[in-house]
This record gives structure tokens, C-alpha cells and sequence, in this order.
DNA sequence: CTCGCCTGTCTAGCGATGCTAGAATCGAAT
DNA sequence: ATTCGATTCTAGCATCGCTAGACAGGCGAG
């Protein structure tokens, strides 16, 4: 069966180049021009083949929210890690996450803002998805304050770095004074 | 002169009803449902007419835009005129926000997810567009405490409200437990 | 080694989209 | 009543997401 065993590993290869593929275009000239045609001919293949792969274009979108939603994880929790005590911590979260939108925003348009026919908060939601919001959380619940939920605290906190971010690269805020806004967000609203 | 005026007049009011049309179409079935031929034929004409009002579908999306933020100014302004005291005043305008970008999802959407061609916090940006800022403004200002520009302020708690509308139309907060959410955040972000 | 089949790929095309050129029609002014 | 300019419509273009059916190439059986 070595045969069929590869042919799945080489099935696998291509789906991971389809989605780089798709991000990368994204991320070049946006995702309105990430259209089948222009993303089978930058993989070298027909159509057809990305339905073998994926549903549709929402699904393409949603591999790609998936992958950005791991690495959003990652850049997190390091960013937590590299600080000491729980306002440096959570100062350096909402950076890092910051920075994330700001360097990928395809990749963050398509986590938050397109529709990738993903669950959110919701039993099948992906591993990914849960786990980036669990980054979210064990930094942010340190500085909860009492008589409130960490959990609801922490989608609150989310939120606002959410409307940052979108507003942001919307040209709504001039990008060179993330730090004042950081630094108030994180003096009003964490406990410490 | 008169005939002209009368053509002015009809044709203002045929602009109107393609906004409304638009509007209403987009509440109703979403933003893919507006297409410029379901548009045309709910005016009753061809589609070339919409061209001769608009540049293109960007420009519906604006005006059906700039026509929110008139109304979002209104809402915040009159939830903030009848409550007594600044906390209440900024805990009415978050609910109202809020409220507004619950019942006026598409609205919601024109104003600050799709592109709507509108300049936003530049020199050339609409009235309606300031103003619903200033609306914020006039009554954030009064909560925005020392040393911090209240500009700053205003940007940082409107991005938060942002996040929250968003996120909460997107499935992933909870519709019932909006009020602690306003709680939280007015209770944290605004100096009284 | 050869043959037939089956998996996998491609060509071609469907309906729908935003938008536009040029024909056709309407109405105002002479 | 007639002419002419403005207005509106018909018809069509390129492109979109997606799919049916033709085609081919490599696999296992003899």
C-alpha cells in the first residue's frame, strides 16, 4: 500500500500549497483577487482540483483563518512569556496582537471579517480557533479584578483590541500612535 | 425655469428612492442580495439609470452609509440628552450604539465592514462622518479623566464598542449579556 | 509484458455579477 | 408640427464561483 501512501502524502502537499498559495495572493493584492482561475494557475493546476480539495472559495478562506488563528496563538502567549508581571504581560499581549493584524491583515481579515464558514464559540468550533482565544485568556485573567467573570473579561478585552485593529488598518487611526492607545487600554481596563 | 427644477426635483427624489431601495434590499437579504440588477428592478428602471447616479455599487454603499451616521449621531445624541450624570450618559451611548448596530446590521455593515468609497478622519471626510464622531466625543469627553486627550479617548472607547458590535453580530458573544459587557466597560474606561 | 479499468485531471460551459456602448425614445423649444 | 438634445433602454462584455462530461495516465490482474 505504499503506493496509495503516497499519493495521500503528495494529495496533503498540495493542499498545503494551495492554501499558502491563497494566502499569499491575499496578502499581495488583497482577497478580492484571490479568484479560482488566478489561484489554479499560480499552483499550476486546473480549476477543478481546488474542489477536490475544498468545498469552495469559503473554505479556502476558512484554512487559512484556521492557520492564522494558530500563529496569532503562538505570537501571544510569546510575547506573554517575554514579559515580567501581569501588566507587562498584558501590555505586550495587546501588542503582539496588534502587530499580528498589522502584518497579516488578509490572514485577519480572514479570521474576523470574512466569512469562512467557521463556528465560533460554539461545541464543533476548531481546536485553533479555541485555543487563540485560551492565549487570550491566561494572560488576561490575571488581571480580571474581583466579582468578575475572566472569561467575559476577556472578550471584552478582545473586543477593544478587535475595533483597534480593524479601525486601524481601516485608516480610521493613524497607525503610529498604537502605543498611547495600548497603554491606556491596559491602564483602564486590567486590574493589577 | 420650472421644467428644469421639476426634473431636478424627480430626480433627487429617484436618488433617494435607490438608497432606500438599496436599504431596505440589504436589510432584508444581506449586501450579496444587492445586486445592480435586483436594484433596477425594484426602482422600476434599467440599470444603466443607477450609473447615472452612482459610480458604481461603491457609491450606493456610501450614500447608504453616510445616511446611518446621520442617524447614529441622532441616537447617541438623544440617549445621552435623557440620562442625568456623565456615567449614565456614557452607559446610554454604549447601549445605544450597541442597539443601533443591532437592528441596522446592513447599515452597521455599510458604515465601517464594506467599502464604501468614504474617506474616513482626513481632510475631505463628510459631515455625517464627523459629526457621529463629535457625538461620541461631546459626551466621552466629559468621562475621558486626567492627562489623556479626550480625541484619544473618544477613538479607543468607540473602538471598543466597535468590537463589541461586531463580534456580537458575528456569533460569537452572547445577544443576552450585552448589559454586563456595557457594565464592565463603562465602569472600567470611563472617569467619573 | 499487455490489457482494461479506474482514479484523477482538464476542457468547456452555465448562470450570475458589475459595468458600458450604442440604439431608441421621449419631451422641450422653436 | 418638427427638430434636436437629453434620457432611458436593450444588448453585450469580461469576469466571477462552480460543475458536468470528456479524456488520459498509471495501477493491478492475467
Amino acid at each position: 500500500m505504499s503506493v496509495q501512501e503516497r499519493k495521500q502524502r503528495e494529495r496533503a502537499e498540495r493542499e498545503r500549497l494551495i492554501v499558502a498559495t491563497a494566502r499569499e495572493l491575499a496578502e499581495q493584492q488583497g482577497w478580492d483577487a484571490v479568484t479560482t482561475r488566478r489561484l489554479a494557475e499560480r499552483i499550476e493546476y486546473s480549476q477543478p482540483v481546488l474542489y477536490s480539495h475544498f468545498r469552495g472559495k469559503r473554505e479556502i478562506i476558512g484554512a487559512v483563518a484556521l492557520e492564522g488563528a494558530a500563529e496569532l496563538a503562538v505570537a501571544v502567549r510569546a510575547a506573554a512569556a517575554a514579559a515580567d508581571g501581569p501588566r507587562a504581560r498584558v501590555a505586550g499581549l495587546a501588542r503582539a496582537y496588534l502587530d499580528f493584524a498589522a502584518r497579516n491583515p488578509a490572514v485577519y481579515d480572514a479570521l474576523f471579517q470574512l466569512d469562512g464558514g467557521l463556528a465560533f464559540a460554539q461545541e464543533d468550533t476548531l481546536e485553533p480557533l479555541k485555543d487563540a482565544f485560551a492565549a487570550l485568556l491566561e494572560s488576561l485573567g490575571e488581571v480580571t479584578g474581583d466579582g468578575v467573570d475572566p472569561g467575559l473579561f476577556t472578550e471584552v478585552f478582545w473586543a477593544s483590541l478587535h475595533g483597534l485593529a480593524t479601525l486601524t488598518r481601516a485608516g480610521r487611526l493613524p497607525p503610529e500612535d498604537i502605543e498611547p492607545r495600548v497603554e491606556l487600554l491596559v491602564d483602564r481596563l486590567a486590574v493589577v
